[in-house]
DNA sequence: CGCCACGTTGATAATGATCAAACCATGTGG
DNA sequence: CCACATGGTTTGATCATTATCAACGTGGCG
């Protein structure tokens, strides 16, 4: 009762009350009444991973919120070289508005769940929310900023740096109950070497090397190729080169 | 007559009307009361090649347009290492919404002309226009394609091919009159090569090397260093390695 | 004139790619 | 249960690309 009536007052949908894309994604922009809406057209998905989401050149027919799991997006040239050139974790939006064809990739990485929304309902809420838009924003500048740190890390920085750098990122992504200045962190990988090679633009012979230097020097140990454990996240700090922006 | 009378029902601004930021750039989503009240607090700026128009980790209290010339966008390691992240041409819109400092820094790479307003000008502008967020919105949406295109160049591209794919992008940005299927292309490029190798993620004379190697098989020529001719837009295009999206 | 920043060219070294083989965990069918 | 195939991973040997170091050219400018 107590629940009907706060579901009542609240008009906020049931599946969207403990849903993280209304604490943090793009979803908390909206009033109860554009909720209400938005998920009447909703439909949430198990992905397996490995399957594809979005293909390259393909017409974009929805938009997902990503509620669980890692999503990688990749760039492919024509002979085969592959790039990842990002990776959404929940709560990130899925989706390129503005355009009828996507030109990157999208493909679960792990197991995923999503949330997702017919393009034409995400363009009616464009419309009639301009907080709505007003957090895609956020979301695409966010991303931006993502992409041009990596750039970096791309173009300037070596190998052992590469790699020590992926494993800080995906430390503080995955695990968001490990607060950024523990000590230590254990994690599984959301993916396999060739990904992470992908990602960093070398060769998934070099990632496994320079995970077994980093496993050898004691800044991490691999219980099963998959779970990593960072006894000092300091020392793997100060592996990822120069800090990204020039102390003031 | 005519034109008194087009200018005082649009009632756009003196300096707007022939401002190539309303035509396509974010302006362009105001309406003529929005414009003119922006414009008052807008003023224009030449500044010289090599000035630093926003600094790492500053604050950020002027956001504007960038009416001609070009700006680059660097990160830098703090050991010195580089990058250069973006490069804007006009009407781009420079500044990062929603953070009061700057991650990134902005340089003139050539003469720049900017269109400036301060920070709050475009805030309240964010406020009371829906359209002009939805204007900030496909922009960022574009450098974020653009970014993750670069990721790509940066982590899978060889060094004959980041110069080629680097000389191609030049030509479609710089020379606006040259329609993109034309056979040959001729324009200054708008940086030093220490510049374009912080973009490419090459040394210097790597660049140089492979501007040497395209001038012997004939692809361009160097009239004087920083004037280039490229005589054959396909020969060039064949160069950059395979297509940006696998062909459907 | 000579300085200075930028650019080119050459010789050598190092980083990371490539090729190849072995390894390991997992699942499958005899 | 074990042989065996499979996909991902590790490790080793060798090679190629690109960085590094160094010298030289060139054009503008006090």
């Amino acid at each position: 009762m107590t629940l009907r009536q706060d579901i009542h007052s609240s008009g906020i949908p049931v599946p969207c009350l403990s849903c993280e894309a209304r604490r943090r994604g793009v979803c908390g922009a909206l009033e109860p009444d554009d909720l209400a809406q938005l998920a009447k057209t909703s439909s949430r998905h198990n992905i397996e991973p490995g399957v594809e989401l979005i293909g390259d050149a393909e017409a974009v027919d929805c938009y997902s919120n990503v509620l669980s799991g890692v999503v990688k997006l990749t760039k492919s040239l024509s002979d085969g070289r592959q790039q990842i050139v990002g990776l959404q974790f929940a709560p990130d939006f899925l989706g390129r508005p503005f355009k009828m064809k996507s030109a990157i990739n999208a493909e679960a990485a792990t197991a995923v769940s999503l949330c997702s929304f017919p393009r034409a309902a995400i363009e009616r809420m464009m419309k009639q929310s301009p907080e709505f838009v007003h957090r895609l924003l956020k979301q695409a500048l966010n991303e931006l900023d993502e992409a041009r740190e990596w750039m970096v890390t791309l173009g300037r920085k070596t190998a052992p740096e590469k790699v020590a750098s992926f494993l800080l990122m995906i430390a503080r992504n995955i695990d968001s109950n490990v607060d950024p200045a523990a000590m230590s962190a254990c994690f599984e990988l959301p993916m396999t070497r060739a990904d992470i090679s992908d990602f960093l633009g070398i060769t998934n012979e070099t990632v496994s090397r320079q995970l077994t230097s980093l496993r050898m020097d004691g800044v991490i140990r691999i219980e099963n190729n998959r779970r990593v454990t960072v006894d000092s996240m300091s020392r793997l700090e100060r592996r990822c080169g120069g800090r990204g922006a020039i102390a003031v």
